[in-house]
DNA sequence: CACAGTTAGGAAATCGATTGCCTAGAAGCT
DNA sequence: AGCTTCTAGGCAATCGATTTCCTAACTGTG
C-alpha cells in the first residue's frame, strides 16, 4: 500500500518540470527524444498512472459512459454491455454499469451519480415492455436508449426489429414445408409479445395463410410452454409447427409434446426466440431460434453515443434486423 | 444540453463565496440557517450536482470501488455485484464493473484504468477453477477476492464453503431416507468439483457409509447429466438418490431418468448445486438445490473491502456456509 | 463605554494534470 | 561579429470543490 505516484515525482526523477513531464507522456509539445524517453522511463520505474480526476478536470472529458439498466441486470443487459464495451474499448473508454432494479428512485439516484461523475454520455437499457419515459430532460450530456426505446421520438433508440424476427421464423417454417403454424407467446400486454405476434400474422397473410389457432398468450416460462402443448393437442388444431415467443416457452412446449408422444421436428417443428444458449442447447432436440443480436445493438448504441458526444447526434428509432439460427428442432 | 452548473454559479446566485456555498451544501462550517437554506435553494434551482473529479482531487476519496470479473460476466458475477452494491450503497459508494473476459492483458488494462480512476478499492471475482494469482503486487489500494480465491494467503478472499454445501445435500438425502447415493459432477480438475465430491464422501464416511458408485466426473452440462443417467442405470448400482455437482447436470439427469421410466423423487431423489432459478424451476419435478448465497458473498466482500479502506484489513480466507433449498425432487 | 469572546462568512491555498505563453541558449545567416 | 530564427523546456494559470486560516461585526459583561 504505497502512496500513489504523481507526475511531479516522475518529473523530479527525470529532472524536468511537471509541464514537460506531461508533454513527454502525452506526446505533445516540442521535446528532445532523449528527454521524452527519460521521462517515460521514470514513469515506468515509479509505476506512474495519471490521476483521471485531475485530467478530466482540466480536459472536461472523462472517457467514461454510464449504462443504466432499468430492470435487474439479466441476460439481456450483459450482451448489450459487452457490445457497448467493444465499440467504446477501441476508443479507450470505459462503461459504468448501474442497476436501477426497476426502481425509479434508484434510477434517479444513479442518474445524479453519473452526472456528478461527469460521464461523457449515458446508455439506457431495460427489458422491453413498453417505450419508456425519457430518463431526464435537458441533460448536459447525450443519452441513447438501447433495446428499450424512449417515448420521446427525438431521442435516439436502438431496438431489435422484432417483427422482422417473427418474419424470419415464419418464413423458415414455411421453407421447411410447414403450413399449419401456431404461435405461443408471453403476456398480451407485453410489447415484444405484440410485435412478434403481429409479425407472424402479417408474414402468413402475405402468403395468403393464417395461424392455425388464435395466438396463445401466457407467460415467458417453461411451465406455460408445457401447458400450451396440452391446449394445442386437445383443441384438435393439428398443427405441424409452433413459433414460440421465447426459448423458454419453446422448451416447455417441446417437453409437453414429447410427453404426449409427438416427435419434434417430425410431427411438429419448433422455433424459439432469444437464442438463449442454455435453453436452445438444453432443449431436445436443439432449438432453432431467433437471435436479436444484442451485442450488435449494444455496439450500435455505443457508436451512436460516440457520434453524439462528438457533436453529431442521431435522432429517432434505429431498428436492427434479427437473425435466425436453425437447429435440429426444424431440421427437414 | 446546457453547460454543467458549477458551485460558483450557485454561490453567485445565493450571494455568497464558493467556500461558503461548499460549507452550506456539505453541512460544515458555522453558517446561519437562513444562509444555508438560501444556498441549498440556489443549488436546487440550478440543478447543481458537484463535480466528483474536483471533489476527489481534494479529498483523495472517490467513493467508488472497482469490480473485475476475470471470466465473462455471467450468472455468478451478477449476484455478487448486487450483494456488493447493497453493502456499499448504504455508504453511497458505487461499483465500477470490468469484464476481463478471461484475458490477462485485458485484466491488467482494467487494473490500470481503475488505478488511474483512483477507486478506493477493488473486488476481484471469477469462476472458481483454482485459486488465482494475485492481480497485482504492492497496489496502493486494498483488494478483496470474492468467490474466487487468491493464491496468496495474506490476501483477503471470501469464498463459499462448498464442502459445507455438499454436506448439507448429503445430510438432506440421508434425512429423507436415502442410502444408496451417487455423485455426478463436472470436470475432475475443477476445484469446485473436487471440493463438492470430497464433501460428499466425507459426510457419508462420518455416517459409516460410502457412495454407491465412484464419483462420475464429466461436464457442467445437461447433456452430461442425461448421459450419466444411462451410465447409472446400466451399471446396476441401483441408487436411490443422486447428488449432482450442478443444477444443469441434475436437470439432465432428471430427464434421463424419466426417459428410462424412473420417477423422481419416488425411485431416485435428486439434489443439484447452484440454485439457479431457470434450472430448478424448469426441472421436473422442481429441483432441490444447494445455494451458495452469492449475494451474501458479494456483500461480505464489500464489507471487508470497506474495512480495509478504513484501515482495518482482514487477511486470509473467509469461507461462508451454503444453504439447502428443498423442493419436490427430494420430497418424502 | 470598553474590552473579551463569539459567530458568520470571505480569501486563498490546495489537490494533480494540462496547456498557452514565454525565454534562454543554440544555430544559422550576412 | 552581430543579428535573426528556432528549439527545448520552464512558468504559471486553469479546471471545481474543499478547507484552513483569518477578520469584521456582533454579543455580552463589568
Amino acid at each position: 500500500m504505497d502512496r500513489a505516484v504523481t507526475i511531479s515525482q516522475v518529473a523530479a526523477l527525470a529532472g524536468v518540470s511537471t509541464g514537460t513531464a506531461s508533454k513527454a507522456l502525452n506526446g505533445r509539445g516540442a521535446l528532445r527524444p532523449e528527454t521524452r524517453l527519460r521521462v517515460q522511463q521514470a514513469a515506468e520505474q515509479l509505476g506512474f498512472v495519471a490521476n483521471a480526476a485531475a485530467r478530466s478536470l482540466q480536459t472536461g472529458r472523462t472517457y467514461t459512459v454510464g449504462m443504466i439498466t432499468t430492470d435487474s441486470i439479466g441476460r439481456f443487459s450483459i450482451p448489450l454491455l459487452i457490445g457497448a464495451e467493444d465499440a467504446l474499448g477501441a476508443g479507450q473508454m470505459s462503461v459504468f454499469l448501474c442497476d436501477a432494479r426497476d426502481d425509479p428512485i434508484r434510477e434517479q439516484y444513479y442518474l445524479r451519480t453519473l452526472l456528478s461523475r461527469k460521464v461523457d454520455g449515458i446508455i439506457v437499457t431495460g427489458r422491453r415492455t413498453q417505450a419508456r419515459q425519457p430518463i431526464g430532460r435537458d441533460l448536459p450530456i447525450p443519452v441513447v436508449y438501447a433495446f428499450i426505446s424512449s417515448a420521446d421520438e427525438r431521442d435516439c433508440s436502438v431496438v431489435p426489429d422484432e417483427a422482422d424476427g417473427a418474419r424470419r421464423a415464419i418464413r423458415h417454417l414455411l421453407a421447411v414445408g410447414r403450413r399449419r403454424i401456431a404461435h405461443v407467446t408471453g403476456p398480451e400486454h407485453h410489447h415484444s409479445a405484440q410485435m412478434r405476434a403481429a409479425g407472424a400474422v402479417d408474414t402468413l397473410a402475405a402468403e395468403g395463410l393464417q395461424l392455425a389457432t388464435p395466438v396463445l398468450y401466457g407467460e415467458w416460462s417453461e411451465a406455460w410452454g408445457r401447458q400450451a402443448a396440452g391446449i394445442l393437442l386437445s383443441n384438435g388444431a393439428d398443427v405441424d409447427a409452433v413459433f414460440c415467443g421465447s426459448d423458454q416457452v419453446a422448451r416447455g412446449l417441446a417437453e409437453g409434446l414429447r410427453g404426449a408422444g409427438r416427435e419434434v421436428p417430425r410431427d411438429v417443428a419448433l422455433v424459439g426466440f432469444d437464442n438463449w444458449d442454455v435453453m436452445v442447447d438444453g432443449c431436445r432436440p436443439a432449438l432453432t431460434s431467433v437471435d436479436m443480436d444484442l451485442e450488435g445493438i449494444g455496439r450500435t448504441a455505443a457508436e451512436m453515443l460516440l457520434a453524439a458526444i462528438n457533436g453529431d447526434p442521431v435522432h429517432g428509432h434505429q431498428a436492427r434486423p434479427c437473425r435466425l439460427v436453425p437447429r435440429a428442432s426444424t431440421a427437414v
